[in-house]
DNA sequence: TTTTATATTGTTATAATATAACATTATGTA
DNA sequence: TACATAATGTTATATTATAACAATATAAAA
């Protein structure tokens, strides 16, 4: 039985490489680092991405194709995830989510919808670069 | 010079099948449905997204990699969008964006980012489906 | 402990999404 | 016309993701 704490070996793999990543690590440039860890195909990397990002460990940014893992505790509940992404240096930051959580929740009440999670994500310039 | 108001052949062609779907578009499928309008190849419908993208004509879903069509005409300015996605009946709705990015951009300054555009996509249940 | 069920992993093949590169045609303008 | 540029057409290929099935490991029940 899959539990929140208890990592199996290729979720573990996949996860540490990805938090020890300092930008958001597509798929392909996953499975290539892991090769030498005994993960040889595509599925592997996938099936342990998706439960990672059930977890709330990881967080796809859908823009990119690229994951990062998760820097808000609280995320673990509400798999909620927002995002700034620089379109000059590609840097991706998490945004803490849990004020503009709230703002969030009051627009989905309006439009009617019982809303589980929401992925935003911010394109412009980040400080470095403005 | 592309303008904002002529759109090309394929352009039109492509918006105008976006626009008459009730639902979200995938390229390959919008090209199936232009074949008999002579478009052949992925390339000239990738061409025509986006600029129809640029133009703020029509919206990326990226969750799903499809399209649809600008429901709000503020988009073409701020390119900015919101949507809630159902995860039962897969319904997309945009969401009216003008108040919502008035909260959003404190975000992004607070963050210290300059942002030209956000995408943000809820995921639930619509109201027929909750 | 054997059986049973279930989760996880491994593997091959292929589907689905997207772009590079280059040739051709159309359009606007000097 | 001649030139520059935009748009289109075409082929090939890169990138992202999943289907399908076999094998192994784990845990709980009999």
């Amino acid at each position: 039985m899959q539990r929140q704490q208890n990592l199996t070996k290729n979720q573990k793999i996949v996860l540490d490489i990805i938090e020890k990543s300092t930008e958001p690590l597509k798929a392909y440039s996953i499975l290539s680092n892991v090769k030498k860890k005994g993960i040889n195909a595509p599925p592997q990397v996938y099936r342990a991405l998706d439960k990672l990002v059930d977890m709330g460990k990881i967080h796809k940014i859908e823009s990119k194709n690229a994951f990062v893992a998760c820097q808000n505790s609280n995320c673990k509940v509400s798999k909620a995830a927002a995002f700034s992404i620089c379109e000059s240096c590609e840097e991706v930051t998490e945004i803490d989510n849990s004020k503009i959580s709230k703002y969030l929740s009051s627009f989905a009440d309006k439009v009617g919808m019982k809303y589980k999670k929401y992925n935003l994500e911010f394109f412009g310039l980040c400080k470095k670069c403005k």
